[in-house]
This record gives C-alpha cells, structure tokens and sequence, in this order.
DNA sequence: TTGGCTGTCGCAAATCTTGGCAATTATATG
DNA sequence: CATATAATTGCCAAGATTTGCGACAGCCAA
C-alpha cells in the first residue's frame, strides 16, 4: 500500500497510467514475499476484479518489469515476478533439475556488469537475469549433469 | 558428418539411441553456421524426413542440449540452436530491443562459475545462458532504458 | 531367433505467452 | 466540469513449446 506510490511515480515519469487493474496486479506482486507465477497474480486480481483478464496481467508485469518494479525469475519454463526490492537486490540462481531456486547477492555480477558496459556499450539487464544450473543436492542425486557446462 | 560421431558416443554413453530423426535434426543445426529456430530445424528435417513431427524436433533439440552437443540461444520470445563448437566456446547477449546477437568469451564468465561452484557448490548451465540487455546501439537510439538495472 | 524391456515417435491436446483490434478509460487542458 | 487524445483493456486468436499416450522399434538375454 506504501511503496507503490513510488511505482506510481515511475509509470507516470515514463507516461504510463495507473489502473485499477495495474494496481491490482502490483498489489499481488507485493503481497507475497517470493516470486509468484503470472496464474496466481491472475487468480488473486481477479478476486477483486473478476474481468480481468490474463493478457492484461501478462502485459502490466512486462510493464511493471520494464520500470524496474518487478524482477522476472524464470522457473522451469514458466515465468515468476516479485517485487524489486532496492534494499534487498538479489539475483537468482535456478536449479533445472528440482526448481529450487536460490538468491545470489549482486555484487557477485558486479564485474561482469561493469564489463559489458565499458568494452562493449552492453547494458545487460541482470536484474531480471535468471542462472540456471545443478544445485548441489541434485549434482550428488544423479549420475548425469556431473559437470554441467562451463 | 564427422563431428557427429561424438554425438552418437555421447547419446549412447547416457543410454538413449541415434535415430534417422536424431541424425537429421542433428545435421540440420549443423549445416549452419550460426543459431537456428526450432521452426527452421523442422523445415529442413521435413525435406529428408516429412513425417517427422516438430515435437520430435524439439524433443532432440532438447535432448541435444541437455548432453552438450547444442548450445540453446534465447532470441526474442524464441528459442534458438547451434551446435556447441568446443573449439570456439562463447556465450551470448541478446538486444532484447532489436534482437542483435552478440558472442562473448568464455573468459568473462569464468570466475563467476569457479565463485559459484566454490560458494554455493551451484554448477551453472553457462553454456546455455543467454545475458539480456540493451546493446550500444539500442542505448543511444532510445530514451528509456538509459540505464538497465544493475 | 524369440521375447521382453525401454526408448522414441507421431499425433493430438494442453500450457504458457503474446499480438491484433475495436471499445473503453485515464489525464491534461480549456 | 466537459472534451480531446492517446493509453489501456477485453476479447479472441495465434504462436511457441511441452506433455500424454498408444504404437513401434532397437537392443540385450536366454
């Protein structure tokens, strides 16, 4: 209820508008602590909204991710979203075998950040960069993937 | 033709076996240089092989990354291949504003992978990452996005 | 060679995500 | 507060990728 008027503020500098539908789907996004799948962002705005309609949760997470409100994780082969939370930044670390996922602290980017940009003008959008892998519990479970590739 | 034999050890050394299908799907992602669409993989599997179904291209597509013989490329909203040249290893980073591909040395990615196998003992898919961002071009042609997230 | 076990395939249906278009609505302005 | 305008939405359909399933084929043991 609170940090949204900061997203507010950031559709509105980018001459975006705020809906109720918009809203809603932030409000969604933020009550939850982990990532949420776009389903359940769906299910739960149409508990207010029962019109609404799942192409336009799609497009306000797009948006809401292109203002840096929401951080896309992928998850097997579906999309999450949380909240961004600029105290908390994290990267994420997916483990293709089991799902788990696991946070990552920014600085461990730091470099290759500053890397792409300085040889190569590349802005990459780590923010909504999801690494996929073995985590280790899977790595000793199973025979194959003993040494994913480099 | 050649290169192909590896393939063929390294499918049977996981217990799955080599197919006309497999073999054709194979040579199609080879035959080019650079990455292709799962779409374009079936186009050409079909001229040798036209009742072969484009689940089974993506089945092998699937199965050929998972044993390391092709490297997955995320362009855009789609998914691409090529064959993963172990001479001439790269990553890539995708404009996601005008899809430009771009390669990037394994080098720039190779503490990151020590540092999270040493910490976390998370064997990341490297190979098969594809960095998002904005590239030099796309940065000065637009106004948003003058500064992705960190 | 004959079974039988397991991996594969084609087909169809399901799932997830995006795009087109006309109708609707948020916002700045008068 | 009424109005114009461009952004946004719903609805529908397409696009991309995955999955379930029965039929089929390769491969090893007896």
């Amino acid at each position: 209820m609170s940090g949204h008027a900061a997203a507010v503020d950031r559709l509105r500098a980018q001459g975006y508008r705020m809906t109720p539908q918009r809203l809603s789907v932030l409000d969604s996004v933020a009550g939850r602590s982990g990532h949420v799948g776009a389903d359940e962002v769906w299910n739960q705005v149409k508990a207010q909204h029962p019109y609404v309609d799942l192409a336009t949760v799609y497009r306000t997470l797009q948006l809401l991710k292109r203002v840096g409100v929401v951080t896309e994780v992928v998850i097997g082969n579906k999309l999450h979203f949380e909240l961004t939370d600029q105290h908390n930044r994290h990267h994420h670390m997916v483990c293709s075998h089991c799902d788990a996922v696991q946070t990552l602290s920014p600085a461990y980017l730091e470099e290759l950040n500053r890397r792409l940009r300085r040889e190569f003008g590349f802005a990459p959008d780590l923010g909504n960069l999801t690494i996929g892998g073995a985590c280790a519990k899977c790595r000793t479970d199973t025979t194959d993937t003993p040494d994913a590739t480099e």
